[in-house]
DNA sequence: CAACAGTTTAGAATAGTTATAATGTAGTTT
DNA sequence: AAACTACATTATAACTATTCTAAACTGTTG
């Protein structure tokens, strides 16, 4: 579980300021021993009950923001009004219960490794996801 | 190139009403040899421009989610806050370009067959949808 | 501690989408 | 073919997620 001051050293080694809001934030995502998906209303939402603060939205909006683009989140895109980020950045896939609109990791064992064989794009590959979309055999159809 | 009446058809055998705006939808999305993908206000301004009509925009969103849900359109998320939605409905994968935000169809020589060896859901497998994201190999990290 | 660039903030603005409620129309019944 | 009914269309309002703005604030450097 990682302490404040490790925090501190995340944050500046990927140049971004220690500021309150960050290191709150931080407390939120990384200090449980799992990692988890969240939307931005979830985080809000958290930061306003667990830590009984306030932290203004658009703090929260730039901070995932600028956790996403300097590696510490992942955003997953599903067929939905909404982006969920994810505090597992390791390369995995997942499953998105169509029921409940819940993201479940993919063990590593779920696919085989995926090989790209043609990629006539003639541009580099940043990333390769696989979305498994499940639901209850007795769905309707939408 | 499909005519008329087989698009007349085609909505009444999936339920739908053959209506003046359906139809000239059905021109747009299936009259061409080639499967395509969009996003609706793209739609919405080739309706105007194509056929130099008018259809409302409550209608083209009524439509094209009727389209999906009947199995005309499939939808695709990627990483934005656009749906784009496609004409090929069969199984495949696509590439997306993020310089460009294109999309692009994988031939089925692309990936191997997916393989979901641990399903641990407990629900039925709807769909496997894979995403390749490219970029030109230069790009700056956002 | 002064200066400055980076950060936070509330609230306004924007964009995509959905809801509303009145009007119109396809298909069915008589 | 008139009447009926359920389904569709429409313009516009409402809504929701996200981004922008510009002023106030704060971490860092010298």
């Amino acid at each position: 579980m990682p302490k404040n001051s490790e925090f501190i050293d995340k944050l500046r080694s990927s140049g971004l300021r220690p500021t309150k809001q960050r290191l709150k934030i931080c407390e939120v995502l990384f200090k449980r021993d799992k990692t988890f998906h969240f939307t931005i209303s979830d985080l809000a939402k958290n930061i306003s009950e667990q830590l009984n603060q306030k932290i203004s939205l658009a703090t929260v909006y730039n901070t995932v923001h600028a956790f996403k683009n300097k590696g510490h989140l992942k955003e997953i895109s599903i067929n939905s009004s909404q982006s969920y980020f994810d505090t597992n950045i390791t390369h995995h896939h997942h499953f998105l219960d169509e029921d409940t609109n819940e993201l479940i990791d993919c063990d590593n064992d779920v696919i085989e490794k995926i090989n790209v064989k043609n990629n006539l794009t003639g541009k580099k590959i940043k990333s390769v996801e696989v979305l498994i979309k499940v639901a209850s055999d007795n769905q309707n159809q939408k």
